[in-house]
DNA sequence: TTAACACTTGAACGATTATTCATATTTGTA
DNA sequence: TACAAATATGAATAATCGTTCAAGTGTTAA
């Protein structure tokens, strides 16, 4: 049975079965929840905030990145490579400069959630 | 000087620095792109992501959270914790039982945003 | 007051992650 | 061809983080 699964784990008896099952049936799937986990992932770091909203602002090479947030082009390329997975980023070669940019407009309208929440609150 | 400052960690040459030097004047504060990759961290998890889904449907007491999630209570306990921190979820207590519930609609927002991304992509 | 229950909390452990360092790759140039 | 510049990458290290375990509150009920 579903429920004694459940109880294997869980410490706890169930108070509120009904509340609990209405829930379980409005969940989105295990791969959704994981994908929009790892979204977030990607945004949780100060470093990629900063070259996300550096890169809001305008097209840079790797190390235009490097110079205005005072790191190595190590540490930025690795960085960039989790952006680049995440199809935040995309990039164009020219010669042996790499410029990197916006995949699209999404990552603003996250931005812009974000900080709505942040400025709300005192 | 700023600019030797940033060539002792940078380990290559400015390559434009106007375009370095724009997007920096553009650049929010430190603390701000701080707070804002701390409240992204805090979505950046399966659990957590979890939790905020499922009180976007219904307030739950931690019990319910662990049945639903299958783990132990102590867990969901802490990670209700970071997500109190974060002024994401509130609670009210009857008798025993601590209710938690979103603190306010922007979970669902910034949810959206990020699946809006997550989907728009093959 | 004793016991049971719902929940919280601190410490410990294992896993993940960001940065550094050294090295590799690719491209333009002398 | 050899070299320098721009970027990428793999391994190592230190720090952070999620879960577990054990012990702690606080509340209800016997």
């Amino acid at each position: 049975m579903k429920e004694r699964d459940e109880l294997d784990r869980c410490d706890c008896n169930v108070i509120h079965e009904d509340v609990v099952n209405a829930v379980r049936e409005k969940m989105p799937s295990e791969e959704n929840l994981y994908d929009l986990a790892e979204l977030f992932k990607v945004f949780g770091d100060t470093t990629r905030i900063k070259i996300l909203w550096a890169l809001a602002e305008s097209e840079m090479c790797v190390c235009d990145i490097a110079v205005l947030l005072n790191m190595t082009q190590s540490a930025i390329s690795h960085q960039l490579r989790i952006l680049r997975q995440a199809r935040l980023v995309k990039y164009r070669k020219e010669g042996k400069i790499v410029y990197y940019s916006l995949d699209d407009e999404h990552v603003k309208h996250i931005f812009d959630q974000g900080l709505i929440h942040i400025n709300e609150k005192y």
